[in-house]
DNA sequence: AAAAAGCACAACCGCCCCCAG
DNA sequence: GCTGGGGGCGGTTGTGCTTTT
């Protein structure tokens, strides 16, 4: 499928014969071999060089994007868990759409998936609501509505979790998540009766799995610093055929339903890189077993039938508090 | 069953910043 | 100080899939 021009081919200005060949649109499975390929044995980096010098016919960005938004091997796809989902509503308010700052704070998601999901999420409820979506309403309608929400669910999923195996939980006056940047971890516990985060920063909670896993800041992915390096047939290991390799590699990536990465080797990283949701406490302490969350969802009341964890919030009850909480404004 | 609407997401665009030369 | 290339970022859009009518 030969693709020139996403939008409209009579705009493109073509300036030169390179550019002139260069391809759009869709990625094929031989493009994105050879991409893979080249930065397997070459790493990443200078994306307009490694273009030419993979045999693609795109540009730089397009390698780059590419590769940071779907191939690299930390890419983590699949439904927003109720965890990221607070995480994101917290450090948007906080910082507004600086989305590759909040992805930072969310292993394995791109900023690409957050503004996804942030425009058809969120704003969506904006649009139900009808306000804007950087209106005081709004924001205060997360903060006051929204928010315990995800945090009723989240603590009814690790209860559920938690009765299983420990008789003693009960609901928490907070509630914590853990995560990373560049190895630091910041806690942010968020008070259920002020409906408000605070965030701790520091070194404190550093999970072994956190510590052997970089998968803060950049996450970018060379041979030498990923750790999916330990086993001796990953990506991160030179073998041979690469293009066995690669093949199979892709085959794993694009395999996926729903899809952490189904390869063994990737889906146990990306495993232990989800492991700022081991840190989620309750009252009785840290929970032993990754809590699946995903998984748990059709078990929990708020959830809609349908799988979708964000359609399940603005119920007649909640329009309500939200037209009480209007009105008192 | 077919058409329309809605949704999710990959991909591109343009702007901006940084930095080496 | 200036310039150009590389790269990061936020905004936008096309497309394919799903759901609704």
């Amino acid at each position: 499928m030969e693709v020139k021009g996403r939008v409209s081919t009579t705009t493109t200005t073509i300036q030169s014969d390179d550019e002139m060949d260069l391809r759009r649109g869709p990625w094929t499975v031989d493009e994105d071999l050879a991409l893979i390929n080249y930065i397997a044995n070459n790493g990443e980096g200078r994306w307009n060089s490694l273009a030419r010098s993979a045999g693609l016919k795109r540009t730089g960005k397009s390698c780059r994007l590419r590769w940071l938004n779907y191939l690299r091997p930390d890419v983590r796809r699949g439904n927003i868990t109720l965890e990221e989902q607070l995480l994101i509503l917290e450090l948007h308010g906080r910082w507004g759409n600086r989305w590759s700052k909040i992805a930072q704070y969310l292993p394995g998601r791109t900023d690409n998936e957050i503004k996804n999901y942030w425009r058809t999420r969120v704003q969506k409820h904006a649009k139900q609501l009808k306000c804007d979506v950087n209106s005081k309403q709004f924001k205060d309608a997360m903060r006051y509505l929204w928010m315990p929400r995800l945090v009723e669910r989240i603590q009814a999923a690790a209860a559920t979790a938690a009765t299983a195996g420990s008789p003693t939980a009960s609901a928490s006056a907070t509630t914590t998540i853990t995560t990373t940047n560049n190895n630091n971890n910041t806690t942010y516990n968020y008070d259920n009766n002020l409906n408000s985060f605070e965030a701790h920063s520091g070194n404190m909670m550093l999970s072994p799995a956190i510590m052997n896993n970089n998968f803060g800041g950049s996450r970018s992915y060379t041979p030498e610093n990923s750790s999916t390096g330990a086993s001796s047939d990953s990506f991160g290991t030179q073998v041979s055929p690469v293009s066995e390799l690669t093949q199979d590699y892709y085959n794993n990536v694009t395999a996926g339903n729903n899809n952490n990465n189904p390869n063994p080797d990737y889906y146990q990283q990306a495993h232990d890189q989800l492991s700022f949701l081991d840190c989620i406490t309750s009252p009785s302490g840290l929970f032993s077993q990754q809590l699946d969350f995903q998984s748990m969802e059709p078990n929990t009341p708020w959830i809609p039938t349908n799988g979708d964890t964000s359609n399940g919030f603005w119920n007649v009850e909640n329009m309500f508090l939200f037209q009480q909480l209007t009105d008192n404004m």
